[in-house]
DNA sequence: GCTCACATGTAATAAGTTACATGATTTC
DNA sequence: GAAATCATGTAACTTATTACATGTGAGC
């Protein structure tokens, strides 16, 4: 259901095509709802169609693929707030370098420090994109939203340089001994 | 893949059944890591067993329904190991929480308090929970992670408690006047 | 000539969630 | 006596991911 109230949210704000749409999921202010492919998108959007939440109107551009731009019903504007009204579930953060950095002391030293590499890269591109589109957006609630992304982001980020080299001597110390289970 | 690797997770440092594994998903060093329910956990170890990856015992207590304590093979721990060493997916992270921020102007100011403090309630309980089990854990990587952990839940948390109300002002104000779409 | 961005979609597969189905024991 | 915890599992359903399939125009 997460794919379909990422839909509505962002024709809540204007018109876009399904390719628009999955090029803005996961991005600034959606940054924290979904990152759904074309393979969600694109079905969603005729599904909000068929259930009269959203409107097509298809646009033929002379040499141009043609395009479909989704507009949001004032059935759709109900809906989506109404869906919206019920208490949030609570957040799923999941993340796969934590359950590596769990198991350092099972894995090599160098891998553990290509890992946090990658991920202090990671978290560099998303906060300067973040805060790129916090600087131009005007929406008092967006830029509320992207404020709290960025600051967790940011607690991310500096515990991970703060603290990377504790970590990175877990992976060194235990592959230099003859190691035993936990 | 997710359900598989924290099976291994947990079994990799202990042994277990699959309700033991149910009710740790999701609580101290692997509150990052799934979420997974009877539904996946239990279909998962009987693959895993066919795998060879872990094996099972049962045990018949007089008068107690049985149990299947499940232990990881020497396959099933290079396996696991293996698996963690290319290099992590990033996190994913979703807060249906932020979609109702986005749209503060548009929901009602109460519904909005309401929200704030059910998060407020759990960033609070699953801090306390990981605090509790990160002093009882002696493990260094653990450790780390959990660390990880309430350092992010915390900034989360702060940044809730220092601007709750600018987003509370946001829901009063729009719902005082008339709307426009943004 | 090649690659990237634009543009839409389907089909197969994988994965996870929810509800169902059962039953004993312990705690209030 | 009721509710919660321990304990296992299946079946149906929903969802998302990946790969496939196709085609134009712009910039290098």
């Amino acid at each position: 259901m997460s794919t379909r109230k990422f839909c509505l949210a962002v024709l809540f704000c204007h018109d876009a095509t399904g390719y628009e749409i999955r090029r803005i999921a996961g991005e600034g202010r959606f940054a924290f709802i979904t990152e759904a492919g074309y393979g969600s998108i694109y079905p969603c959007l005729s599904k909000l169609e068929s259930e009269g939440l959203v409107t097509v109107s298809e646009e033929f551009a002379p040499s141009k693929p043609p395009k479909k731009i989704y507009s949001i019903t004032n059935i759709g504007k109900e809906a989506f707030v109404n869906e919206l009204m019920e208490l949030p579930a609570h957040d799923t953060f999941r993340s796969p370098f934590l359950l590596v950095s769990l198991f350092a002391q099972y894995l090599d030293a160098d891998f553990i420090a290509r890992a946090i590499d990658a991920r202090e890269a990671y978290l560099r591109d998303k906060l300067s994109e973040l805060r790129a589109q916090a600087t131009e957006c005007c929406n008092p609630a967006s830029q509320w939203t992207m404020e709290y992304g960025i600051t967790t982001l940011t607690a991310s980020l500096e515990y991970l340089q703060k603290h990377r080299s504790r970590l990175e001597e877990i992976a060194r110390e235990a592959s230099s001994q003859p190691q035993a289970a936990e």
